[in-house]
RNA sequence: GCCGGGGUAGCUCAGCUGGCUAGAGCGGCGGUCUCAUAAUCCGCAGGUCAGGCGUUCGAGUCGCCUCCCCGGUACCA
């Protein structure tokens, strides 16, 4: 899956640290972590990078507004978005802040690296310039604003032209274009590509990287006067993250990343700036990225569906639904009902629906179920001959099953792979116990009873193997309801396992049960209830 | 305007390089079990696959045209 070997880069896009994360940006990150905890299992060495942009204009004013430094309230943001991400248990190894020390010392390095290569040239940036954001306005925001900024529109905006440094995109169109063709894969999904390559096709101008009279930034080495100019700076976060200019031999052992999973509107900065940059410093390029597409909020009772956003008053917040449902509850909607490489759609009234249908009705009370008869009908521990633990996935191409899903995960195609999960394992545990009625056979026939038993073990295990990347928590509580563990450790399981025969020597509960019952995984919720 | 992506059952989505009577989940309706979180399981519900023309023995699945929706259109999360 990766031409890598067993070493796995992945980053997600930094955030700006004006706000809290919204469910949109945990989107990005669960997919991304979902690919990390997949790639871990596989067996490969999983290296995640988050982080904040922070270099960017807003931040000192957002800072003074608070009568913060800018320092200390991005380090503040900084602890916030990892309390969001560790919330909803992402995987990151690391997490990188752009007004870090690591992240200065590589970008000067890297421009000076593009600057020596003869790729920067001193031009005149001109543009409507606001003296009330000390900024230059883009034509769509004088727009936005009808020819004022949106932000002061009693100040006016004046034409200014000014120096500063251009970085010289247009020459690496050629070479973007041939790294296209030789790398089909590049840019993913293949809507993406298609727009990238219009795009490269049809005309790449130069870009400034550099604005003039920012205190807070990173110095142009060559020009003490200008600072790197944000898309300049916060690409190079993929790199100083992991040592360029830092840590030499961490940075060649790591790079260049396997992918870089990023919203689909900022594909062309990493689709076609970010790979002219590295060209241009002598570095290998990236081997994938992934423009995931964006979650919209659908109002229940108009049934419109909207962007997110402040103005709208529609912003929701990831703390909201993990601390109403939980993190497996937030990871499993997002991953199983909007395709990553699309858009989805959020409601509260759908959440809880999918929450009750899926996770309440089938994996946790499933889980109930298969527990309490082997406490009640088997004392919770097994004894006697082996029998075929496999009977409740006949009439199912399991291997064929666990080598698709393999590969749509690995594809990021989540929303296929759950479906496929759902319809061809769990559900078919659920059935299993309804045709083989084992709370009948309890009384008839024991042996049979303590077969069918045997099978939903067995069930129990194939289901937390196949899950694990996707919800985590349940698939752990899945795997140690029983002493799966002693034969294969949980952090070392990988999707193949599903297939393995079951263990039957010494198989018993570990679960924790009260009165012969285990407590729901997922309590059912009111769907009304739910905003 | 230009470029790109879409329009498949009430809703959310699958349908790969064209081929059995177009699928799933949810919702809805009827029935069922009792191990379980009043959960499960079974059956039903019939959508001109946006519309038209064409290629083909055969088209949601390819080509062209029309209508509608969305995104991008560059230094913007």
């Amino acid at each position: 899956m990766t031409d890598s070997g067993d070493r796995y880069y992945i980053t997600t896009a930094i955030d700006y640290p004006n706000s809290r994360p919204h469910i949109g940006t945990a989107f990005e990150k669960i997919g991304a972590d979902v690919q990390a905890r997949f790639r871990r299992m596989e067996g490969a060495s999983v290296h995640m990078l988050m982080g904040n942009d922070e270099n960017t204009i807003k931040v000192p004013q957002r800072a003074r507004e608070m009568g913060l430094e800018p320092r200390a309230y991005v380090d503040d943001m900084a602890r916030q978005f990892q309390d969001v991400w560790r919330a909803l248990e992402i995987s990151f190894d690391d997490f990188i802040q752009t007004s870090e020390e690591r992240h200065h010392v590589g970008c000067r390095k890297f421009i000076q690296a593009v600057y020596d290569a003869g790729d920067i040239y001193k031009g005149k940036y001109a543009g409507h310039y606001c003296t009330g954001c000390e900024a230059f306005k883009t034509e769509k925001e004088v727009a936005e604003g009808s020819g004022k900024c949106p932000n002061h529109p009693n100040t006016p905006l004046t034409w200014v032209e000014e120096d500063n440094y251009y970085f010289r995109l247009s020459a690496y169109r050629e070479r973007l274009l041939a790294h296209y063709a030789a790398h089909p894969e590049f840019i993913q999904p293949e809507s993406r590509r298609n727009e990238i390559l219009s795009l490269v096709e049809s005309e790449l101008k130069d870009v400034a990287i550099t604005r003039k009279g920012f205190a807070w930034g990173i110095k142009t080495p060559f020009d003490p006067e200008q600072t790197i100019y944000v898309w300049f700076d916060a690409l190079l976060n993929y790199i100083t993250g992991i040592g360029y200019g830092t840590d030499d031999e961490r940075f060649a052992r790591l790079w260049p990343a396997d992918m870089h999973v990023i919203g689909k509107d900022i594909t062309r900065f990493h689709c076609a700036l970010w790979p002219a940059m590295l060209m241009s410093a002598g570095l290998p390029l990236p081997r994938m990225v992934f423009g995931h597409g964006f979650v919209y909020r659908k109002n229940e009772e108009t049934g419109e569906v909207q962007k997110l956003s402040k103005s709208l008053g529609n912003v929701v917040e990831p703390m909201e639904l993990v601390e109403k449902f939980s993190a497996e509850a937030f990871r499993y909607y997002f991953m199983s009902q909007c395709p990553f490489g699309g858009d989805g759609e959020f409601s509260f009234e759908r959440f809880a629906s999918v929450y009750n249908a899926d996770l309440a009705d089938k994996l946790g009370n499933n889980y109930s179920r298969t527990l309490t008869m082997w406490a009640r009908y088997l004392e919770g521990r097994l004894a006697g001959e082996p029998v075929d633990a496999t009977q409740w996935r006949k009439g199912i191409d399991f291997q064929a099953l666990v080598t698709s899903v393999r590969e749509q995960v690995g594809a990021f195609e989540y929303n296929v792979a759950l479906q496929r999960i759902w319809r061809e394992v769990i559900e078919p545990g659920q059935r299993f116990i309804d045709e083989t009625k084992p709370f009948k056979l309890a009384k008839t026939d024991p042996e049979a009873c303590r077969a069918v038993l045997v099978n939903l073990a067995d069930w129990m295990r194939a289901a937390a193997i196949l899950i694990k990347p996707f919800l985590p928590r349940t698939a752990e509580s899945y795997y140690r309801a029983f002493n799966f563990d002693e034969t294969t450790p949980w952090d070392r399981v990988r999707y193949a396992d599903a297939l393995t025969p079951l263990n039957q020597v010494g198989l018993h509960v570990t679960a924790p049960l009260s009165a012969g019952k285990p407590a729901p995984l997922f309590p059912k919720v009111e769907v009304r209830d739910a905003g």
